[in-house]
DNA sequence: TCAAAATTAGAACAATATTCTATTATTAAT
DNA sequence: ATTAATAATAGAATATTGTTCTAATTTTGA
């Protein structure tokens, strides 16, 4: 798989089985140690400790994080936002883009196509807290157009992790 | 904080400014070693490590995971879907709910008030393979009224972390 | 103010990651 | 199909880091 242009992706690394395995695990659980992961697999350690380093090599895994309990930690209020900008110049885009990054309390945003044109995912500890947020930092960026938010009554599923 | 009540927290563990640089440092990067968290927070050692002990033994901190670059693994086209039921009865959003999380594809899935009642991340190859997706798997699960996809144009931000 | 409990530092030890060498398997060209 | 080159693997050797231990210090609560 080839693409051409700049920053692209040039090609896709070839996953086999035993990788997709490994990358499996380690969405699961990054701090086993390898001779964990070779059990599992079926390989030496020395074998898995090369594999991972190559999928770290390549941009496959591109890093290792905690996951935290959002409510041990009094952020989980969560709150989808969708947002529409007033005018769609090039410049709004990159400076709401750039505004909406600087706010800590979102830690998602997408440009999205459809209804809206962005859509956020916001955590913050209670609606209070929210309200605080949408007034004092949301709508003072400007070019909002309008905003739709939709609370979370129960978080079914939320994983960083990607089948493959 | 103390709640009444069945499974729900009963206390908030008082997290003093160290502890929430180092929970800081660990959803960047959980893979350094303890003495970087160590020199990075002034302490030593032992000290950062009985802390990390705490925060898991505490279930601030719930887990470790690797991250993945989506487009590397076939799996950067994203899809915020939308879904009204039509009947809000117990038993069907009990299986809603338990349908959806069978489904690899889905990263997220909220259960929201307002115009929608459930909003899905869904990570798929392309346009093709979310086609088979929706018609073969995610309008298979009954009661589901209609759906509204917004596809990502571009993730602007897309964290697991949360900023406390 | 004092005793009890918790936190911390530094040393000692155990476990794991990392490197090295040799062997085996895979690939690509003839 | 054969062979040379390359890549992947296993097992041993080494280096690094995690973990435990002991003593000292700080914090907490009566």
């Amino acid at each position: 798989m080839l693409y051409i242009g700049f920053n692209r992706k040039i090609f896709t690394m070839e996953l086999d089985a035993l990788d997709k395995q490994l990358v499996a695990l380690l969405q699961e659980d990054c701090k086993k140690t390898t001779k964990q992961y070779a059990d599992a697999l079926q390989l030496s350690k020395t074998a898995v400790y090369e594999r991972i380093r190559r999928l770290e090599r390549t941009g496959v895994i591109t890093g290792y994080v905690a996951l935290l309990n959002k409510s041990k930690v009094n952020r989980d209020f969560t709150v989808m936002c969708h947002i529409r900008l007033v005018q769609h110049t090039k410049e709004n885009v990159l400076r709401f883009e750039r505004e909406i990054l600087k706010l800590e309390e979102v830690s998602e945003c997408f440009h999205v196509g459809g209804d809206y044109d962005y859509i956020l995912k916001i955590n913050v500890e209670d609606m209070k807290s929210y309200r605080e947020f949408m007034i004092t930092k949301l709508t003072a960026i400007n070019n909002i157009g309008n905003t739709q938010s939709s609370f979370v009554i129960n978080e079914v599923k939320n994983s960083p992790s990607v089948h493959i």
